[in-house]
DNA sequence: ATGACTCCCAGTGGGAGA
C-alpha cells in the first residue's frame, strides 16, 4: 500500500503535473496542501476520469487540501473538531482501513508574529484532537506539510536558521509532542542521503545548489510501525518546469501487516 | 557573476509563502 503527501502550491496550476504523477506513482491514498481553490472549483471531474476519488476542503487564495484515493474514503472530516478556524487545512478519512490525517500546517511568519501564535494554538488543537483519533483508529497516517524541520540535519544552513520560522525550539517541541502520541517519523526508520530536503525556495537557485529544508513529513502510528517498508523523497517533479515548491513524501506499508 | 521566485488578486503593485 502506498500513500504520499504533497504540496502542491496551488492545483490550478499544478493539475497536469498531479495528474502525470497520479499515473506514475499509483498511490492508494494521496493527501495535497495548498490547493488555492474554493470548493466550486475544485476539479474532480478531471481526477474521476483519471480513476481518482477526491474530498477536498478549500478556500480563496490561500491553503485549501485535498484526500485523493483510489477507492472512496470513508468518515470525512474537515479542520480540527472543536477549532474554530476559518483556514481550510485538514482533511481526514479512511482509505483501505487506514485513518489518513493531510495537513497543512500554519507557516507562522516570523516567531514573534500573530501568525506565530494562531501556528501554536493551531498545534495545541491538532494534538488534542490526535490523541483522540489515534484512540479511535490506531491504524494512523497523520501527513502533510507541517512547516517545522524537526532537527538541524533538517536543515541545509542551520546556523543561519537558528531559532528563525521552522526551526524554532517551540515547533520542535510540538513535533516531538506529536511523535509522544505514539507516532513514528517514518522518513527517519529509514538511512537517506545527507541534505535530502523536501522543499527549496524559489528564489536564490536553491534546487540547483540543494539548499533546503525538510518540512513535509509523514508520522505513523506505533500500531503500524512493523507494516512501514519504505518513505522517501521523490525529487522529481521538483525538477518540472513550473514546480512546487515542494516534493512529494511517499509512504509504502507492507500488504496485510 | 555569488545575482537569479511564484502564487494570488489585484489592477500596472503588494501580500504571502518558507
Amino acid at each position: 500500500m502506498k500513500l504520499a503527501t504533497w504540496n502542491v502550491n496551488s492545483l490550478g496550476v499544478r493539475l497536469p503535473q498531479l495528474l502525470d504523477w497520479l499515473a506514475a506513482q499509483q498511490p492508494d491514498a494521496l493527501v495535497l496542501q495548498e490547493t488555492k481553490l474554493t470548493d466550486d472549483k475544485f476539479p474532480h471531474d478531471a481526477l474521476r476520469e483519471a480513476g481518482w476519488h477526491s474530498a477536498w476542503h478549500g478556500q480563496k487564495t490561500y491553503n485549501g487540501v485535498a484526500l485523493l484515493s483510489r477507492e472512496p474514503a470513508t468518515d470525512i472530516i474537515k479542520n480540527i473538531p472543536g477549532l474554530d478556524d476559518e483556514q481550510a487545512r485538514v482533511i481526514a478519512g479512511t482509505v483501505a482501513g487506514i485513518r489518513v490525517v493531510g495537513g497543512y500546517f500554519p507557516n507562522g511568519q516570523a516567531p514573534d508574529s500573530d501568525k506565530f501564535v494562531y501556528k501554536m494554538r493551531w498545534l495545541d488543537a491538532l494534538q488534542g484532537w490526535l490523541r483522540q483519533e489515534l484512540a479511535a483508529h490506531p491504524r494512523l497516517v497523520l501527513m502533510g506539510d507541517f512547516n517545522i524541520a524537526p532537527e538541524d540535519r533538517d536543515v541545509y544552513d542551520p546556523a543561519a536558521w537558528a531559532g528563525q520560522i521552522h526551526c524554532t525550539d517551540e515547533e520542535r517541541a510540538h513535533f516531538q509532542a506529536l511523535i509522544g502520541l505514539g507516532m513514528v517519523d517514518a522518513f527517519r526508520m529509514f538511512e537517506h542521503p545527507p541534505r535530502t530536503w523536501s522543499w527549496w525556495d524559489y528564489r536564490n537557485l536553491a534546487f540547483r545548489k540543494n539548499q533546503g529544508l525538510r518540512i513535509d513529513h509523514i508520522l505513523v502510528g506505533e500500531a503500524l510501525r512493523s507494516a512501514v517498508s519504505a518513505c522517501v523523497i521523490d525529487k522529481l517533479p521538483r525538477k518540472n518546469e513550473r514546480p512546487s515548491d515542494h516534493a512529494p513524501v511517499v509512504l509504502e506499508l507492507t500488504p496485510g501487516a
